[in-house]
DNA sequence: TTGTATGCGTTATCAG
DNA sequence: CTGATAACGCATACAA
C-alpha cells in the first residue's frame, strides 16, 4: 500500500531491455533505434514513468532547488517577490526552499546553514536588518555558492544584486511632501547598516537640501527592527512628538515603518493629512483601502523576484566562473493620493 | 572553484578508516570504540562535515520535503498558514515546497504533478475554488500519498482535515449584523462546491432564520473566482444594487470578498457603516487600519498550519496504514469595531 | 544498436 | 570492534 514509483528498471525488465537502453531511449539518444525508442516511450507513458529527481540530483551533483531567505513571508512585499521568483524557477525546473529570518541575524544564520545542508544550488536573499556580520555569506560565496542579493544587499560581497531605486524613491517622496507645503519633515528609517537604509536616508536628505531645507538630526528616527516591534515604533514617535517643534509631516522609509507609523498616529488620534502629512514605502495591496490620502512609494516586487532569479540561474548554469557581476536597479512607483484622486508616477528606469 | 561538499569518504581517507566505520561513528553506533568515535567526530566537526541529504533521500526513499498548494502566497491568510507549516516542518527536519494554483484547477493539477515528480513525502493543500474534479487527489491518496486538507477541504476523500469553524463564524457575523439593526442583509460567497462555502452560507442562513428573517435568494451573490476578478465583483455588486430593495448590510464570506467588496463600495462612494453595514472574513494584518468600523472574522491561520503539519507528519511517519482520520475544527475570532473601540470575541473551540 | 560496469553519498548486511 | 560490499535510481564511458 505504499507509494511505489516506477523506475527505469521496471521498464527494462518488462521490455526485456537493459536499463541503459531504456535510459537512452527516454533521453532520445541518437544511438537508439526508432522502434526501441517508440516501444520504450509508449510503455513509459503507459505506466506513468517519471524520473526520480533525487537520483538525478545525486548523479548530477545539483539539487535543482534554490534557497530563499527573507525576513517575513507574510510581508506583502516579500510574498510578491517570492511570486516572481517562483514563476521563473518553476519554468526552469527549479523549486524553491523558502525560509524566514524574522529580522534576526541568528535565525538567518541557522537558515543559511539549513539551506546549505539541504544542498541548494544557489541562494537569493534579502538580509535581515539586524545582520552585521557578513562573513558567512563571504565564506559561502568564496566556496562557489551562487548568490544573488536583492532589496537589502550586502555591498562588501561581489555578486549579482538587484535593488529598487531607493534614493530616487525617497527623494521623490520627500520632494512631494515639500511641494505640499510641509516644513518640518521627519523620517523613520531602518538602521543604515544596509545600503538600502543609507540610500533612502540620502534621498531624503538630498531632497531637503535641494529645496533649501536644512536636515535636522532630531527629525531622523532609526528603528533597528524595521518597525516590527510596536514598542520601538512608539519610542520613535514619542521622540518626535517630544520635540519643541514637532514635525508637520513624516516620510516612512520602509513598509513596516509606514503601517507602524500609521497605527501609531491613529492611536494618538491624529489623522492624515489633516493633522500631519505622511508618505511612505508600502507594497500592500490594501494600501488603496487605507487612508484615501495616504500616498505611497511602491517597490518593484514581482519583477524584482524575476530578475533576481534569472541572474541566479545564470550563475548556477554558468560553465565558467562569473566575474562580471552586475547590479540591476529597478524603478520605484509613487502613488500620490489626494482625497479620492490617485496619480501614478513611475520613476524612470535606471539600469547599471 | 566549485562548491564541493566534504563527504564520509574524505573523512575515511584522511583518518585511514573505512567509510562504514566513519558512518557508524557519526551515527554514534554502539559497535564503535570511544576513541574512534571521538577521532571521527572531532575531525568531522573540524572540516565542517554535513551529511548529504540527497544521498540520504535516495537511500531512505523519502525526500524529507512536503508539498504545499495554496491559491496565493501573497494572500495574507495563506502566508500566515505557511508560517505555521514552516515552523513545524523545520523543527522536524522537513522542508516545504510551495506552489500556487492562482485559483485555477488547471494550474493546481500541474503543481500536483510537479510536486509528485519532485517526490514529496506528503501534501498539504487548500484546493482552488475552481476545482471540480477530485480524481487526481483520490488517485494520489489511494496510491498511499499522505495528504492533509485544510481550509478548503474535499469531503469525498478520507484523510486528515483541518478547518475553521466556518459555520459558527458566519453565524456569528450575520447575527452581529442583525443585532446592529440591519434588515436586508446580503452575502457575497464563493461557490458552494467546497464545504467551506457551504458552511458559511449555511451559517448565514441559519442566523437569519434564527432571528426571524427569511433568507432571500436575490441577496445571495456567488463569486466563482473568490473575488480575484474585479469584474466579477462588480457584477455581483451591481446585481445587489439593481434590486428593488437594495440591501442595507453585507456579509462577505471570504478574505478576497471582503476587500473586494470594500473596494467596490468605496468606488461607489458608499462608506461603512454610514451608508451600508459590512462584516467579513479577513485575515489581513492591515484590517485594523482600514475602516475603523469594519468588523471582521479572522480564521485561525498560523495554528491551522501547525496543526495540519503535525497531522501530516504523523501520516508520513506512521509505520502502518492510518485509518482513523480526523477532522479538526479550529475556532474563529470575531473583531467587532465600533468607531474607535474594538471588541475581540473568540468563539469557543470545537474539536471532533 | 544495445548491454555491462561504474559512480554519485550513504547505510545495512555480512564477514572478519 | 572494523572493513568490504551491495543497494537506492539514474546516466554514461566503455565493450560488444
Amino acid at each position: 500500500m505504499k507509494f511505489e514509483a516506477v523506475t527505469i528498471k521496471d521498464i527494462a525488465k518488462a521490455l526485456g531491455l537493459s536499463t541503459s537502453t531504456v535510459s537512452r531511449a527516454l533521453r532520445d539518444s541518437y544511438e537508439i533505434s526508432p522502434e526501441t525508442k517508440k516501444l520504450v516511450l509508449e510503455y513509459a507513458e503507459k505506466i506513468n514513468y517519471h524520473p526520480n529527481p533525487i537520483a538525478l540530483s545525486l548523479k548530477e551533483r545539483r539539487s535543482r532547488s534554490i534557497g530563499i531567505i527573507v525576513c517575513e513571508i507574510a510581508n506583502s512585499y516579500f510574498s510578491q517577490v517570492i511570486n516572481g521568483i517562483e514563476s521563473i524557477a518553476q519554468n526552469n525546473g527549479y523549486n524553491v526552499i523558502i525560509s524566514q529570518s524574522h529580522e534576526s541575524a541568528e535565525r538567518e544564520l541557522l537558515n543559511l546553514q539549513y539551506l546549505t545542508s539541504r544542498s541548494m544550488d544557489g541562494l537569493i536573499i534579502s538580509v535581515s536588518t539586524e545582520t552585521r556580520d557578513f562573513s558567512y555569506f563571504r565564506e559561502l560565496h568564496d566556496r562557489g555558492m551562487p548568490i544573488v542579493f536583492f532589496d537589502r544587499i550586502v555591498d562588501e560581497i561581489e555578486t549579482h544584486k538587484v535593488i529598487a531605486d531607493n534614493f530616487k524613491g525617497a527623494y521623490d517622496a520627500t520632494t512631494h511632501l515639500v511641494k505640499c507645503g510641509y516644513k518640518r519633515i521627519a523620517t523613520l528609517c531602518n538602521t543604515t547598516t544596509l545600503s538600502i537604509g543609507k540610500e533612502r536616508l540620502a534621498g531624503y536628505i538630498a531632497a531637503l537640501k535641494d529645496n533649501g531645507i536644512t536636515p535636522d538630526e532630531s527629525l531622523i528616527q532609526y528603528c533597528q527592527h524595521g518597525g516590527l516591534l510596536a514598542a520601538e515604533m512608539d519610542e520613535a514617535m514619542n521622540s518626535l512628538f517630544r520635540l519643541r517643534k514637532v514635525p508637520d509631516a513624516i516620510f516612512a522609509s520602509a513598509d513596516k515603518l509606514t503601517t507602524g507609523c500609521l497605527r501609531a498616529l491613529k492611536s494618538r488620534g491624529l489623522s492624515v493629512p489633516d493633522d500631519i502629512g505622511l508618505i511612505g514605502f508600502s507594497n500592500s495591496e490594501l494600501t488603496e483601502l487605507l487612508e484615501p490620502s495616504l500616498s505611497v512609494i511602491k517597490q518593484p516586487a514581482f519583477e524584482m523576484g524575476e530578475v533576481a532569479t534569472s541572474l541566479l540561474l545564470e550563475l548556477i548554469e554558468a560553465r565558467h566562473p562569473v566575474t562580471n557581476f552586475q547590479t540591476k536597479v529597478l524603478p520605484t512607483e509613487m502613488f500620490i493620493r489626494q482625497s479620492t484622486q490617485t496619480k501614478k508616477i513611475r520613476t524612470k528606469p535606471v539600469i547599471s
